[in-house]
DNA sequence: TGTTATTAGGGTAATTCGGGAA
DNA sequence: AATGTCCGAATTACCCTAATAA
Protein backbone atom coordinates (compact mmCIF):
# COMPACT_ATOMS: atom_id res chain seq x y z
CA UNK A 1 0.00 0.00 0.00
CA UNK A 2 1.53 3.12 -1.11
CA UNK A 3 0.83 6.19 0.15
CA UNK A 4 0.51 7.14 -3.58
CA UNK A 5 -0.11 11.04 -3.40
CA UNK A 6 2.70 14.36 -4.61
CA UNK A 7 5.46 15.26 -3.44
CA UNK A 8 6.01 19.00 -2.79
CA UNK A 9 9.32 20.87 -2.25
CA UNK A 10 10.38 22.78 0.50
CA UNK A 11 9.66 25.76 -1.52
CA UNK A 12 6.35 24.42 -2.21
CA UNK A 13 5.54 23.95 1.18
CA UNK A 14 6.94 27.22 2.61
CA UNK A 15 4.75 28.79 0.36
CA UNK A 16 2.06 27.52 1.72
CA UNK A 17 2.36 27.91 4.95
CA UNK A 18 3.57 31.43 4.46
CA UNK A 19 6.93 30.43 6.40
CA UNK A 20 10.47 30.60 5.04
CA UNK A 21 11.98 27.19 3.46
CA UNK A 22 14.65 27.32 6.28
CA UNK A 23 11.12 26.67 8.78
CA UNK A 24 9.59 23.83 6.81
CA UNK A 25 13.42 22.45 7.46
CA UNK A 26 13.36 23.11 10.55
CA UNK A 27 10.05 21.10 11.14
CA UNK A 28 11.32 18.11 9.40
CA UNK A 29 14.38 18.07 11.01
CA UNK A 30 12.58 18.37 14.60
CA UNK A 31 10.63 15.46 13.32
CA UNK A 32 7.26 17.45 13.65
CA UNK A 33 6.46 16.87 9.63
CA UNK A 34 7.29 13.57 7.81
CA UNK A 35 9.92 14.09 5.01
CA UNK A 36 11.60 11.92 2.02
CA UNK A 37 15.19 12.36 1.70
CA UNK A 38 16.58 12.42 -2.14
CA UNK A 39 19.45 10.53 -2.49
CA UNK A 40 20.85 14.29 -2.70
CA UNK A 41 19.77 15.09 0.42
CA UNK A 42 16.82 17.66 -0.71
CA UNK A 43 13.98 16.72 1.10
CA UNK A 44 9.83 16.27 -0.17
CA UNK A 45 7.20 16.02 1.53
CA UNK A 46 3.82 14.34 1.26
CA UNK A 47 1.23 16.72 -0.35
CA UNK A 48 -1.48 14.69 1.86
CA UNK A 49 0.47 15.10 5.31
CA UNK A 50 0.85 18.83 4.37
CA UNK A 51 -2.86 19.57 3.75
CA UNK A 52 -3.83 17.93 6.48
CA UNK A 53 -1.51 20.17 8.82
CA UNK A 54 -2.85 23.04 6.96
CA UNK A 55 -6.71 22.62 7.10
CA UNK A 56 -6.92 19.85 9.88
CA UNK A 57 -5.78 22.92 12.91
CA UNK A 58 -7.31 25.35 11.06
CA UNK A 59 -11.27 23.73 12.06
CA UNK A 60 -11.56 25.61 15.11
CA UNK A 61 -9.57 28.53 16.29
CA UNK A 62 -9.89 31.90 17.76
CA UNK A 63 -10.97 30.62 21.35
CA UNK A 64 -10.05 33.36 23.32
CA UNK A 65 -12.01 32.61 26.79
CA UNK A 66 -12.55 29.02 25.86
CA UNK A 67 -11.11 26.62 28.08
CA UNK A 68 -7.69 25.43 25.90
CA UNK A 69 -8.35 22.32 26.79
CA UNK A 70 -10.55 21.32 24.65
CA UNK A 71 -8.88 20.99 20.95
CA UNK A 72 -11.39 19.90 18.12
CA UNK A 73 -9.25 17.70 16.13
CA UNK A 74 -10.00 16.08 12.18
CA UNK A 75 -10.97 12.65 13.12
CA UNK A 76 -10.87 11.47 9.91
CA UNK A 77 -8.31 9.91 6.70
CA UNK A 78 -6.02 12.15 6.05
CA UNK A 79 -5.59 10.99 2.63
CA UNK A 80 -8.51 11.29 0.80
CA UNK A 81 -7.56 8.79 -1.81
CA UNK A 82 -5.80 10.04 -4.64
CA UNK A 83 -5.01 7.74 -6.96
CA UNK A 84 -1.45 7.44 -8.83
CA UNK A 85 -1.35 7.59 -13.04
CA UNK A 86 -2.12 10.95 -13.46
CA UNK A 87 1.30 12.89 -14.13
CA UNK A 88 1.17 16.03 -12.47
CA UNK A 89 2.00 18.62 -15.40
CA UNK A 90 3.85 20.59 -13.52
CA UNK A 91 6.16 22.17 -15.62
CA UNK B 1 9.93 -11.95 -0.89
CA UNK B 2 9.70 -10.41 -3.92
CA UNK B 3 12.76 -8.91 -5.39
CA UNK B 4 10.47 -6.83 -8.04
CA UNK B 5 12.99 -6.99 -10.89
CA UNK B 6 10.40 -4.72 -12.76
CA UNK B 7 13.14 -1.79 -14.38
CA UNK B 8 11.78 2.26 -14.19
CA UNK B 9 12.83 4.37 -16.63
CA UNK B 10 14.20 8.07 -15.25
CA UNK B 11 11.34 9.45 -16.03
CA UNK B 12 9.12 7.19 -13.59
CA UNK B 13 12.38 7.22 -11.05
CA UNK B 14 12.36 11.01 -11.64
CA UNK B 15 8.07 10.82 -10.77
CA UNK B 16 8.21 9.30 -7.59
CA UNK B 17 10.93 11.33 -6.27
CA UNK B 18 9.59 14.91 -7.62
CA UNK B 19 12.67 15.41 -9.72
CA UNK B 20 14.02 15.81 -13.02
CA UNK B 21 14.65 13.12 -15.03
CA UNK B 22 18.32 15.01 -15.36
CA UNK B 23 18.63 14.44 -11.78
CA UNK B 24 18.36 10.76 -11.71
CA UNK B 25 20.60 10.35 -14.70
CA UNK B 26 22.79 12.04 -12.30
CA UNK B 27 22.40 10.10 -9.10
CA UNK B 28 23.34 7.02 -11.44
CA UNK B 29 26.28 8.95 -12.94
CA UNK B 30 27.21 9.66 -9.44
CA UNK B 31 26.79 6.14 -8.44
CA UNK B 32 24.22 6.50 -5.96
CA UNK B 33 21.61 4.38 -7.76
CA UNK B 34 22.12 1.27 -9.26
CA UNK B 35 21.57 1.74 -13.35
CA UNK B 36 21.20 -0.96 -16.20
CA UNK B 37 22.65 0.18 -19.41
CA UNK B 38 20.85 -0.42 -22.54
CA UNK B 39 22.58 -1.23 -25.59
CA UNK B 40 21.82 1.75 -26.78
CA UNK B 41 23.51 4.30 -23.45
CA UNK B 42 19.77 4.60 -21.82
CA UNK B 43 19.52 4.00 -18.14
CA UNK B 44 17.22 2.01 -16.19
CA UNK B 45 16.53 1.02 -12.27
CA UNK B 46 15.12 -1.33 -9.83
CA UNK B 47 12.07 -0.38 -8.70
CA UNK B 48 13.13 -2.58 -5.65
CA UNK B 49 16.11 -0.70 -5.21
CA UNK B 50 13.79 2.82 -5.72
CA UNK B 51 11.14 2.04 -3.49
CA UNK B 52 14.16 1.10 -0.64
CA UNK B 53 15.31 4.48 -0.82
CA UNK B 54 11.87 6.00 -1.60
CA UNK B 55 10.89 4.89 1.89
CA UNK B 56 12.94 2.45 3.08
CA UNK B 57 14.39 4.26 5.94
CA UNK B 58 11.83 2.38 8.53
CA UNK B 59 12.88 4.30 11.46
CA UNK B 60 11.33 5.40 14.45
CA UNK B 61 8.87 8.16 14.78
CA UNK B 62 10.24 10.94 16.98
CA UNK B 63 7.73 11.95 18.69
CA UNK B 64 7.93 14.73 21.72
CA UNK B 65 5.98 16.45 24.34
CA UNK B 66 2.01 15.62 23.87
CA UNK B 67 -0.43 17.98 24.59
CA UNK B 68 -3.64 16.61 25.93
CA UNK B 69 -3.39 13.12 23.73
CA UNK B 70 -5.36 14.42 21.06
CA UNK B 71 -3.27 14.40 17.62
CA UNK B 72 -4.14 12.16 14.65
CA UNK B 73 -0.99 11.31 13.56
CA UNK B 74 -1.32 10.70 9.91
CA UNK B 75 0.88 8.43 8.72
CA UNK B 76 4.11 9.34 8.52
CA UNK B 77 7.23 6.82 8.40
CA UNK B 78 9.54 9.48 8.07
CA UNK B 79 13.11 9.91 9.30
CA UNK B 80 13.65 13.29 11.17
CA UNK B 81 17.56 12.99 11.57
CA UNK B 82 19.64 10.52 10.19
CA UNK B 83 22.58 10.54 7.93
CA UNK B 84 21.87 10.66 4.35
CA UNK B 85 24.95 10.49 2.67
CA UNK B 86 25.41 7.01 0.99
CA UNK B 87 28.63 5.82 1.41
CA UNK B 88 30.14 6.25 -2.08
CA UNK B 89 32.88 8.54 -1.11
CA UNK B 90 32.72 9.75 -4.49
CA UNK B 91 33.40 13.69 -4.67
C1' DT C 1 10.15 2.41 -42.84
C1' DG C 2 8.67 6.43 -40.52
C1' DT C 3 6.79 9.02 -36.40
C1' DT C 4 6.67 10.42 -31.71
C1' DA C 5 8.21 10.55 -26.97
C1' DT C 6 11.96 9.88 -23.94
C1' DT C 7 16.82 10.10 -22.80
C1' DA C 8 21.76 11.41 -22.97
C1' DG C 9 25.03 15.08 -22.80
C1' DG C 10 26.71 19.76 -21.71
C1' DG C 11 26.05 24.29 -19.71
C1' DT C 12 23.96 27.82 -16.71
C1' DA C 13 20.45 29.69 -13.13
C1' DA C 14 17.63 28.55 -9.06
C1' DT C 15 16.86 25.98 -4.94
C1' DT C 16 18.29 23.59 -0.86
C1' DC C 17 21.49 22.13 2.71
C1' DG C 18 24.06 22.90 6.93
C1' DG C 19 25.78 25.74 10.48
C1' DG C 20 25.97 29.95 12.84
C1' DA C 21 24.45 34.40 14.61
C1' DA C 22 20.71 38.23 15.07
C1' DA D 1 11.40 28.33 22.11
C1' DA D 2 10.54 29.71 17.42
C1' DT D 3 11.47 32.32 13.03
C1' DG D 4 14.03 34.89 9.56
C1' DT D 5 18.46 36.05 7.58
C1' DC D 6 23.56 35.55 6.17
C1' DC D 7 27.17 32.57 4.26
C1' DG D 8 29.55 28.85 1.43
C1' DA D 9 28.88 24.48 -0.66
C1' DA D 10 26.20 21.04 -2.79
C1' DT D 11 22.21 19.54 -5.28
C1' DT D 12 18.70 20.33 -8.43
C1' DA D 13 16.10 22.59 -12.48
C1' DC D 14 15.79 24.30 -17.12
C1' DC D 15 18.02 25.52 -21.59
C1' DC D 16 19.68 23.28 -25.97
C1' DT D 17 20.69 19.41 -29.84
C1' DA D 18 21.40 14.57 -31.15
C1' DA D 19 20.54 9.72 -30.43
C1' DT D 20 17.72 5.94 -28.69
C1' DA D 21 13.27 3.52 -27.56
C1' DA D 22 8.74 2.01 -28.62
Amino acid sequence: MDTGDRLLTPGEVAALFRVDPKTVTRWAAAGRIGSIRTPGGHRRFRESEVRALLEGEGVVEEMREDDAASRPRNSGPTNPGSSYGPPNGLR
